[in-house]
DNA sequence: TTTGGATTCAAACAGCTGTTTAAAATAGCT
DNA sequence: AGCTATTTTAAACAGCTGTTTGAATCCAAA
């Protein structure tokens, strides 16, 4: 294993538990077993660490997305918003074979990256990876034309709100509903009950 | 105007625009003018001053909020979600009479809290103003009665997400509009927009 | 085996953090 | 005015932060 990956191993947990600014070098290095130097011989800087812990999922997530949402916008059948939220699960659900809880710790990252360090992550997700937002617009588009584009913004940020919002706090969510509902419910189980929730919140009367 | 006070308008801020972890204490002291050491003085630590700065808006938010979730479990008839959501509505503006900016203010200090600090806000709040969460709740069951405690504890989650994460961000956002759209949006704008999403979310059919 | 580039390492850097201290200043009361 | 309690002040505290340095180490090519 090499000192870089150890590093991203490392530094990926400890971001989404307690945050980019929460996080220290000397936790990252002390759990990754590695010189605290390593850090800035390798990557630069801090910042560039949290941009490569970012691509590495990123660049697993972003083709499988594409093509997920490009099917439905190929399809001359016009899709449901259930199916164009669907699209994600499979995708989002391959991150656990890629990594150990990779699903939930991406959408741990994401959610962080979303209030930590004032919007440089929205910036840097919709400057690299500007197919994946376009593909999604456009399925939902598809799906509820009569939505014009300043509601499609406002819902489609509520919508990253939700799913962000919530998986950044599905560890302590998924504890909850285990004590108050002897429930044992996983990443999975979460995704399955917000999709029926955003897919609704999109499709919900247009108010004018 | 009481130095007390002067660190509470100083803080709220700060807390608000780069979260309670961004914000150090002589940033604080410093915009509002007195000494460091201030801080420490009157309010005991850096954490009593969080707790200080949301107890001086819940304590204003709170009863308005309680008689006006109250009244829709008193009534005979049926609430509809639309209107359990929108009694939120007027105890939050009202806030913007209480100080400049302040439902904005109040809204964006809630979402920082809840990533923030790893969730010592979420108990600070629910063991804090109890009677809130519970007349909600109560609320949501008379308007949606066939949802199970399970599924009503996630999609209020999933509501107090889209709300929290929106406008922890509301700032950047109503940028984006009013460059992309040409439309002015305030803050009343914007819930006006984020009730019929989630009213649909939180009515979404039972998935089982 | 020797050379030279890549990597690791301990140590130190300057700057920031929340908190504490003891003296100085202020205010209110007799 | 004199005294007391409250408040303000500058300074220092120990501890943490990201980053840099230069020497030590490793490892593959010559």
């Amino acid at each position: 294993m090499s000192t870089k990956n150890k590093i991203l191993d490392a530094a990926e947990v400890l971001f989404a538990d307690k945050g980019f600014n929460g996080t220290s070098l000397r936790e990252i290095t002390s759990q990754a077993e590695v010189n605290l130097a390593a850090v800035n011989y390798h990557f630069g800087s801090k910042k560039e660490l949290i941009k490569a812990v970012m691509s590495r999922y990123m660049n697993e997530l972003a083709p499988l997305l594409e093509s997920a949402l490009g099917e439905l916008c190929i399809d001359e059948a016009k899709p449901s918003l259930i199916e164009v939220f669907s699209a994600f699960i499979e995708p989002l659900l391959h991150l656990n074979t890629f990594k150990n809880n990779g699903t939930s710790t991406f959408l741990q990252l994401l959610g962080r990256g979303y209030t930590d360090s004032q919007g440089f992550l929205r910036w840097f997700l919709t400057t690299q990876y500007p197919n994946v937002f376009d593909n999604f617009t456009a399925a939902v588009h598809k799906a509820y034309p009569e939505l014009s584009a300043e509601e499609m913004f406002w819902r489609l940020h509520f919508t990253m709100g939700t799913i962000v919002f919530t998986m950044s706090s599905s560890d302590a969510l998924i504890d909850i509903a285990l004590n108050d509902f002897d429930r044992e419910v996983d990443i999975a189980g979460v995704i399955k009950q917000v999709i029926p929730y955003v897919a609704a919140g999109v499709a919900a009367p247009i108010v004018r």
